[in-house]
DNA sequence: TTATTCTTTATTGTCGACAATTAAATGACG
DNA sequence: CGTCATTTAATTGTCGACAATAAAGAATAA
């Protein structure tokens, strides 16, 4: 796959699994933007807790820069939606509610299936090949590291990401890769786990790809829709489950102490 | 017809619409947001035209403000892809090529297709009925100033507007209002025209509140995306004559100075 | 004790000044 | 005359200080 990389990312320790690392190397020429990559950064690692309080003093202190470029850090965070501003009042890390999380998979639903359309319309040889190439990296650590790791960490969100560059719509690409999968990625932390079901999403995406290598632009936006939204069930029928457990040690509990 | 307004989103502009209603009224609690949607309304109509380099020292002293809250707004408008930005340069009005134009009407057929599914699935009896109001107005509109000021005005807009509204997904909500609509609104104003087939449109935004009223999901984005689909061959196609036009020109052109 | 008001404190919003960098203007040299 | 180097001007980036607002705490009254 192609990304940029830019020079030097000297100090930036954000370094994102560099395998095909989808850490646009960014601009660092000014403490404004370095501090928004590392903000952005911190609260999608989950060093920054969701819905945690944010102050202006605070972070300046730990950043060690001073209040102005670090609130312009913080208004692009705002526009980006990782963060919720109240005037007079603070910010807070954004913490997204199931219902936002499941109007997340529809969005990506209907953008994601776009892309894989225009992917297979547009993707070149090489990019497919490289394509192939993120999923026999996957499939090893695969085998290694049993199940999870595949669904849990970064690495289904690394197809995601080759799918969308290989659309060649930049706008299709800064709205998924610059908005969107930060929430993504976000939720993966909030919401601890994923219910993973990894060997299936990996025979999906392998049948995503034979479809976009096939230029049959129907059937992979069919696919793509269809794994967006296997996916999406997924994570709702887990989170139903985990909240029964909670009303049932809930009940529990009160069952105790109404005696 | 009916605006939840929900409460505090810090972003949402849930003014603009009421029949070509303009922005006025957000969140003016702070310098930086008012100088802000002053900006975005001035970009929006024109008034600042694409490609005009800004500089901070004459905005500050345009609107009568110090450059602190300037730039902080310049950086929200920057995430929302309003302006671009180079570090030590400056910034500038954000320019649409076509293709970037083509690329957006690709994101709207993705989005409003799958919104018009949502819109019937979510929609209430009242929120139709406030719907059918706006075609209404337009419908009058359309009597008496023939032809164009349905396309050419924000018209148009209105009606997507309420079928995003209806489709209760928030995040699909700022998505395409807060983020892509802007940037329609800009290339109205860039691309002058918009090779206005009001009729046609009109008669399509009827079908598809039918299909929306009838519950219909399939049928309401099958039909939304091609009301958006049309949309933007029809664009394609008058740029393709604009086009030809300059080339024939430039042609003649060289024929008058070779001699 | 509880509720209400007033004070205090901390955080946010705004400003003007200074440093750093880029683009433009000037001048020297081939 | 054109090209390159140097200087100049203007704009951007950064900082610290002050004002405005809201939250937290203390004190009084019921």
């Amino acid at each position: 796959m192609t990304l940029p990389t830019l020079p030097h990312n000297a100090d930036s320790h954000d370094a994102w699994q560099s395998a095909t690392g989808h850490d646009d190397a960014p601009e660092v020429r000014t403490l404004a933007e370095r501090v928004f990559h590392q903000l952005q950064s911190a609260i999608v690692r989950g060093e920054l807790a969701p819905g945690a309080k944010i102050t202006e003093p605070g972070l300046a202190k730990t950043y060690g820069i001073s209040r102005g470029p670090l609130r312009e850090a913080m208004r692009r965070l705002e526009a980006h939606r990782l963060i919720e501003r109240i005037p007079h009042v603070g910010a807070r890390v954004v913490k997204l509610s199931m219902r936002e999380l499941l109007e997340l998979f529809d969005l990506r639903e209907a953008l994601e299936s776009m892309a894989a359309r225009l992917a297979a319309r547009h993707m070149t040889a090489p990019e497919i090949a490289g394509l192939r190439d993120v999923l026999a990296v996957h499939e090893r650590q695969e085998d290694l590291q049993r199940d999870e790791a595949y669904f849990q960490r970064e690495g289904d969100l690394d197809f995601h990401y080759c799918i969308v560059q290989g659309s060649h719509n930049r706008m299709l690409m800064t709205m998924l890769c610059d908005d969107l999968y930060y929430l993504v990625r976000l939720y993966r932390t909030q919401f601890s786990a994923s219910g993973a079901r990894p060997q299936r999403a990996f025979v999906e995406h392998h049948r995503i790809v034979d479809a976009i290598e096939a230029g049959d632009e129907e059937l992979a936006e069919l696919l793509m829709r269809r794994h967006v939204s296997a996916s999406r069930e997924n994570v709702a029928k887990h989170y139903a489950e985990t909240l029964d457990e909670e009303q049932a040690s809930q009940t529990r509990f009160e069952e105790n102490t109404t005696s």
